[in-house]
DNA sequence: TATTGTTATACTCTATAACTATA
DNA sequence: TATAGTTATAGAGTATAACAATA
């Protein structure tokens, strides 16, 4: 025989909540909903270091791949290369990094980074390592170690 | 001793590859990354749909949550109440998705889905287990179903 | 006085075409 | 003729303030 307690959840599932089950099996659905705590995450982080996703993403590719062209750099990350220069600028202005005209082919910049840059980057790492250590707290670091393995196998579909 | 292949890999990924490690131990990067492929997917898949993410999840939850307020789907979905207006214009115009005024609450719309509507969900879910599947092909159910899981529990940081 | 749906608006992200300077 | 960086621009997505109708 059924509980009341049973009997009223129920009637709460299909009267009062609003339940999204459906979409929550959808691995498209739960990818994006989780991907945008963790911006909204990285933004209170990241709050003093004024730094983007992007911009980030783009110190620590410039630190990586020094004096590399412009244009690799933007594509490694997965920026058009228009929509790049408007960042470069703002990272320029800022004195976090440098574009150089290349010697070799003077079409080219060569991007690297400042030493006001390296030295943000050294702070923006520490907050960086703070949310991976705050999903470790919440997945632990095997699961956190598996859910990137399985994430840049989904990427090549 | 090292073999010539080696050696030349080597030199290639120091001078010719653009190198992201760092980045793809983070999860907010890789998660990101593997997010815009799978929303890529989705747009071939649903191609000749006409049917964007948001579109495709509101006739979902719609249809899972018959009746309910305009409001309570817009927040279930995480979408702006006054972006959802466009939203729901564009599905009632194409005849897929209705506005009841609400008796109990004349401020309020009740939402539902059309015949057409429920017709073109069907077609969508196709598409969207389709998707599903090729994931499974590429990572296998179980990991699926846990990749689901954790993303989940990371939702909540 | 508060809430639902709406309008208006602004800001960010992203995508494409076309220019310039070099090659 | 092709490429690197740039400019201009347009579209999508998202966030906030304020209004009318209703509670």
């Amino acid at each position: 025989m059924r509980s009341d307690v049973e009997a009223e959840s129920e009637v709460a599932a299909s009267n009062d909540v609003t339940e999204l089950k459906e979409m929550n099996r959808i691995v498209g659905y739960v990818l994006r909903r989780a991907q945008l705590a963790l911006f909204e995450d990285f933004a209170r982080r990241f709050k003093g270091l004024d730094l983007t996703p992007a911009q980030f993403s783009t110190l620590v590719a410039i630190r990586e791949n020094p004096e590399r062209r412009q244009s690799d750099i933007a594509a490694a990350l997965g920026i058009q290369r228009p929509n790049f220069v408007a960042l470069m600028d703002n990272l320029e202005r800022r004195g976090l990094a440098e574009r150089v005209r290349s010697g070799a082919d003077r079409r080219s910049n060569a991007l690297a980074l400042t030493l006001a840059g390296t030295a943000l980057l050294e702070r923006a790492m520490a907050a960086q390592a703070e949310q991976e250590a705050a999903i470790r707290a919440r997945i632990g670091e095997p699961e956190r170690l598996r859910l990137i393995d399985t994430l840049q196998r989904l990427t090549g579909i």
